[in-house]
DNA sequence: CTGAAAGCGCTAACAC
DNA sequence: GTGTTAGCGCTTTCAG
């Protein structure tokens, strides 16, 4: 950790005009002290920290007193040390693959609004693709700079349940391993997948495909083994060709996945897709190699994200409860929190197909 | 502040069991110390400072037992007290009016990507729509839990210019006011709009609509003064009946005010949305009263966000340097955290016309 | 090169 | 009711 380089000055930037050489101090109109309220109000350091923590052992006349000094002083009292005192800061992360992807950001407001109800700040981390950056967040937390975190992340909560950061106060989010004593939440991922394809077998399709995530997340492997079951529950046997695993959800990703599964010579008819994001990609592929949908090939996606209903066609999708998922999630994280020797308890809610003009 | 009622366990969720009235010890897995190291090691805790910050007089053979005693006990420093001694959070706070908007996400990768190289954790925040949330993410500022601050969200910003807010360490981007000492970056919001408009006129549009946001934010404003200019320029009035207003940037926002404009007598030709969100939604507000885009209507968006190439037309939009506005961003921020002092830059970033399949 | 000791700003006993 | 005081865990002079 260089923290010296770390310290330097950024570059300038354009339009930039950084006086050179002059340091001046730091927090020049920063720091008043709780001393220095106490000092103005004629009081003790105890008093003050009394009237800011409504503590109720205060003669009005003197509380008055101090609301009126801190008021004077733009006082503001610093956390940090606050926080040292009292072994918490009150502070909870949630961590999420890719800010990009439209199905975290209403499970985030669950998570938020829950959060706030308690008295936590919620903050969010991206941990995007960079695998040293998973494992930083979860130092965040061992070196008590956030109270607990809520994990959406598959590819972090499976390194994180790897190591031994069982310990840690967090919760898992929409991926899991029920073997792990880590409290989740998340949605039955298989019946979901059965589901749709079983929607897609009731449409006559018999040729369906499967634009998967990695096989590494335990999502991933539930939804492929639901897809495969509806189909041999149907009398199909399924051809690995229809298949496919991505490791992105973006939209270009399913976009050029789709393209490659019409190549193939009994293409799919059909076409489920664990993501949102994934199935705007393949209507979007599919439409650049001139095949229409619903018509040529349908398409049924997961999460029903908002943009699901405004797209052309209409995306047909399982829906998942994103803002429960969030709320239960920091609920689950709140009761590990108050309680941490508590039994951890997974909690599954329930989805629900919803059928639009794609599918 | 109730602390009080912040601190109540949690309504009980499904599925969990917790053990009643018992109340562990917090942080039983918790807490070694500098010191508890200091005494393994058989030295004292400057010692052991002095290994964890990379101070180069401690002997080797001191520094092996050191390091050996600190990954026996699986030692973390505890940030809280070390932010308290060196009076620096080393977190930065993005706050964003909406995580769910995909325009946010790369400016927010920029963003992350400076910050780390410069030794600081990036930290999210979604003001929604609540203004008293809005406000508690600056007191985070002053409260000393984070060292600096940039702001994407025009309603906080513009509060926040109103307030004596600018001897606090943050930047705005996207939106700002020149006249206030805050630094700032964004684009050339009057020309883009200009830019758009143009594109249209040069279709051969005479009857364009501008689908906007709160004319409170100063970019709202400038890119509605953008259209107008581009509109008389062309010698064409601009009927006020051509122009909307929403408070949201939402698909259904954007849906809804194509709706109502494609009812009015002389209805646009084509539609100018100040983002790619609501053009979206334009787009799907115009199919559902069975226009077509762009035969019937054109459309031209705002962001050029991924999604803006997937959908179907594609979008003809104003491209935003995303990504080199956050990095900028970023930068400003650090330059002001190292030289409080220092003059306050203003930068405008390019931006571009990305014409597709809309308009 | 290493140790002792003084605080950073705050909370919480414990006195009065 | 209010004040005094002892730390929370760390960094950093200042001695040695």
């Amino acid at each position: 950790m260089s923290r010296t380089s770390s310290k330097a000055v950024p570059a300038a930037v354009s339009g930039a005009s950084v006086l050179p050489e002059v340091q001046p101090p730091l927090q020049a109109a920063g720091g008043l002290s709780i001393a220095g309220v106490a000092e103005q109000a004629g009081v003790s350091v105890a008093t003050v920290s009394r009237v800011l923590n409504g503590h109720e052992n205060v003669r009005p006349a003197t509380r008055d007193k101090v609301l009126a000094a801190i008021d004077a002083s733009g006082y503001r009292v610093n956390e940090l040390a606050r926080n040292l005192r009292t072994a918490e800061s009150r502070l909870l992360l949630t961590m999420v693959p890719d800010v990009g992807n439209p199905f975290y950001a209403e499970i985030v407001r669950g998570i938020d609004s829950v959060a706030r109800q308690h008295g936590y700040f919620m903050l969010l981390c991206d941990t995007g693709a960079d695998p040293g950056r998973e494992r930083s967040y979860f130092d965040l937390l061992r070196r008590r700079r956030a109270d607990g975190a809520i994990c959406l992340d598959p590819a972090t909560i499976q390194q994180a349940l790897g190591e031994a950061s069982h310990a840690l106060p967090w919760v898992a989010c929409c991926e899991f391993d029920p073997s792990v004593r880590v409290p989740y939440v998340g949605i039955d991922n298989y019946r979901a997948a059965g589901d749709a394809v079983r929607h897609l077998l009731a449409r006559g399709h018999q040729r369906i495909g499967l634009i998967n995530s990695d096989v590494d997340y335990l999502y991933a492997r539930q939804r492929q083994q639901g897809y495969l079951d509806a189909l041999t529950g149907a009398g199909i046997t399924p051809d690995p060709a229809w298949r496919m695993n991505l490791n992105s959800l973006d939209y270009e990703a399913g976009a050029s996945a789709a393209v490659t599964l019409t190549q193939h010579a009994h293409a799919p008819s059909a076409i489920f897709a664990v993501s949102d994001t994934l199935a705007i990609g393949v209507i979007h592929g599919l439409r650049s190699v001139g095949k229409r949908v619903p018509d040529d090939v349908a398409v049924v996606g997961f999460d029903d994200i908002s943009l699901a209903a405004q797209i052309d066609p209409p995306l047909t999708t399982i829906a998942q409860p994103m803002r429960e998922l969030g709320e239960t999630a920091a609920r689950l994280l709140l009761q590990r929190l108050a309680n941490p020797l508590a039994n951890v308890p997974g909690v599954l809610l329930p989805h629900r197909l919803v059928v639009r003009g794609s599918a």
